[in-house]
DNA sequence: CCATCTTTGTGCACACGTTCACAAAGACAT
DNA sequence: ATGTCTTTGTGAACGTGTGCACAAAGATGG
């Protein structure tokens, strides 16, 4: 119910399936470190090697591109590198607005990757008025009120939330209103945004969390006794007492 | 070439799949808002609601954890936060080295959202000399040279490497060679680990990538002429030498 | 021009993930 | 108790992703 928002449209775009998509980058990245060696051709097994990639993976995910190798050579890396670029959109520039220019708002600005391919940082913006002109990565940072005219004067579709949590949802209402139908979210909430806007999410808690689950079952995959032992191998703190449904937590994370 | 170190494991850890894994920090979020609001209990569409998921696939993710629900009645909000907590192996302190203090390291340094569970910042280590002894978010920065003898006096399972691309493998070779069986990596490389390792990579530039592959979908869907007649001209020329040779970003950030 | 060798492109089978739909389980009122 | 109502837990169908294995395509050499 109340489904005017929805989370993710999730569907195959034009053809190419999502999972494939997410790699081209990868690929793109691999081919264009070739291409500065000067390297004149690769076959799906060295550039898939490159990669981390299967290479019949690679083939397939190519494949849907279209026929772009050569069967007994293999894939002209100049080439490729123009369609990948072409296919992601990289051919045309993409201006982007970073919104909250804290700790990782400024990382951010100043990190090279977000220049070195299509997208160029048309503005930074901060809540804070006491930020207001002062420049990061050489770039003067805008007050929030500013963020509605930005967005339009630059033709911006692309917005950066950088913000603490509690401000990413009404900065994300703020810049869809305006115009931006592409985000990408390092804030620890879950966004609501209109059909037709994608959202992606950089979560580093969400990361480390996920690590530090494999990391436990490692520790217990030896200690196989009483399931309080098998974490008895690293870690010293074991407060863990199950009991009835009442008892108590024992976390209190933010 | 054959490696004999892997890139993914992949396999299904101890009967919870890994796209459940992935969802649980999220859960655990929405669980902890709604206990820090003395919410008693929550039913799964309400929970589901806050996370952002289908229900179903909320409940079929905790079915993999047991059967904790009431039916009729929904979660008990704490009761499942303690559950998640020690599913994550949250429970337990782990100490995790940030390397590489550049504008990036020195972010994830001030991350609250790392302390705040049960990840603590053991140590930060940078290569320049010059930041040695310098404090980041109150903790001395420490000398690459010291990394293998911070790893094993504290007991770090957990590294997360933030340095630049070149530097990022031989990072991750002496943290494993150390005893560092997780990595976190912000470096935009593949890095490669024997197997048992398990390595977690965040891209900045590829999520923007992403982000405008489907934006350009969305910008090209109704509008389908200008420059796609020049890239169909260059689609059926495979010479290696393509059109304007400036149009090929060609360009490698670090 | 034919034979051989390399490497692509893809059909197929299987594994994984998602969603629907509903029976079973319990709460609650009468 | 009995019936009704709510919500869980899960079987089953479906969709997506992965990897093997091999035929087809082209290069290369005699």
């Amino acid at each position: 119910m109340a489904t005017g928002r929805t989370h993710r449209p999730a569907t195959r775009s034009r053809g190419i399936p999502e999972a494939t998509v997410a790699r081209l980058p990868l690929y793109l990245r691999a081919l264009t470190a070739l291409s500065e060696r000067s390297v004149p051709t690769v076959s799906s097994e060295e550039l898939a090697a490159a990669a981390g990639v299967n290479s019949a993976k690679l083939r397939k995910d190519f494949s849907y591109l279209g026929s772009y190798g050569t069967r007994g050579v293999g894939y002209d890396v100049e080439y490729l590198v123009y369609q990948i670029s072409r296919e992601l959109g990289l051919t045309q520039d993409w201006p982007v607005v970073i919104v909250g220019i804290g700790n990782l708002g400024a990382a951010l600005a100043n990190y090279g990757g977000f220049a070195s391919r299509g997208f160029r940082v048309a503005a930074l913006i901060d809540a804070d008025p006491a930020m207001a002109g002062k420049p990061v990565a050489g770039i003067p940072v805008q007050h929030t009120d500013e963020l509605e005219k930005i967005i339009k004067d630059n033709g911006v579709s692309i917005g950066v939330i950088a913000t603490p949590a509690g401000a990413a949802q009404p900065v994300c209402d703020r810049l869809v209103a305006a115009g931006v139908t592409s985000i990408l979210n390092f804030a620890p909430t879950v966004l609501s945004v209109p059909d037709g806007v994608d959202v992606r999410k950089v979560d580093l808690s969400i990361e480390l969390q996920i690590l530090a689950f494999h990391e436990q079952r490692k520790a217990g995959e030896e200690a196989a006794g009483t399931e309080s032992a098998a974490a008895a191998a690293v870690a010293r703190n074991d407060s863990a007492e199950q009991g009835p449904d009442g008892d108590v937590p024992a976390v209190m994370p933010a």
